[in-house]
DNA sequence: ATAATTAAGGATAAATTTGTCCGGAATTAT
DNA sequence: ATAATTCCGGACAAATTTATCCTTAATTAT
């Protein structure tokens, strides 16, 4: 469904937005160890993060990573800065150009699924599933 | 969502299913030119369907590939053959165990999408939608 | 029998995704 | 200033997926 970079960065925004509460940033070692990411493909994922301005990072000692206070974030907007629309826009067998006038055989069943995803995907905001990680009521490993 | 492969075996059925009052198989090369798709890679995964006996193949002149006929074929049987049980099982945030018990954070949200998908794959009938590919109806490429 | 046709299957290559390594830049604390 | 910490970014490597090539096996028609 998602790329392994996407899952990455899904867990690595709800974990984060899980301590949005606290004063310090969360650091690489503690992210990856927090959602059982391999560290150095985890940073590849946070920079993309950091540049989509989904999080922010500062560099040197007790530096990190975090989300913008202020600014909710969808898992759409997650989904799109790491795998881009594909999942709620490409034909689900492929045709390169598959809509009501020229559908492939499966356009309408799929199109009501792929709504339902954006539907969740758009209204799923991080903050929100970010509670109940901390009291282990919900898991990220 | 599908890997490019069960794209690829999708349209092959559909493709065959929409062929299958005819007295003659499908050759190879009619089947690559029909749904768009390379030809050396399309003969693999052909062999896959026949080896899980979603096909019938017999080689030399006027061979070719047809579905079996009195054998109603789900999409979802199709997608289980190449891509496996994966869609419809695997937690969408790649947890290695993710249930009722020990949920990931959107774990109700996306059962919810999977059990969608799953009913919509499981009462799709290859032959259903087959019929109105040859019409123009619905296309394939 | 022989030749022509068509799928089967093994080996290999190209492309993409996932993952690692390392030196450099920014920041902080001493 | 210096050293320690932490992110940045480029290069590279491994794994997986997608795609190609070529020989063999089966079948049919001549």
């Amino acid at each position: 469904m998602f790329s392994k970079a996407c899952e990455y960065a899904s867990k690595i925004m709800i974990y984060l937005a899980s301590k949005r509460d606290e004063d310090k940033l969360a650091g690489l070692k503690d992210i990856a160890k927090a959602i059982n990411s391999p560290e150095a493909y985890t940073a590849k994922i946070l920079q993309q993060l950091v540049r989509r301005e989904l999080l922010l990072s500062v560099r040197g000692p007790n530096g990190g990573f975090g989300i913008h206070k202020n600014k909710e974030v969808s898992l759409m907007e997650v989904v799109m800065a790491i795998d881009g629309e594909g999942i709620v826009k490409k034909c689900i067998l492929g045709l390169e150009v598959c809509s009501e006038n020229r559908p492939c055989p499966v356009h309408d069943k799929f199109v009501a699924v792929r709504d339902h995803l954006r539907g969740i995907l758009s209204t799923t905001l991080i903050t929100e599933v970010g509670d109940g990680i901390e009291e282990s009521i919900f898991f990220l490993k």
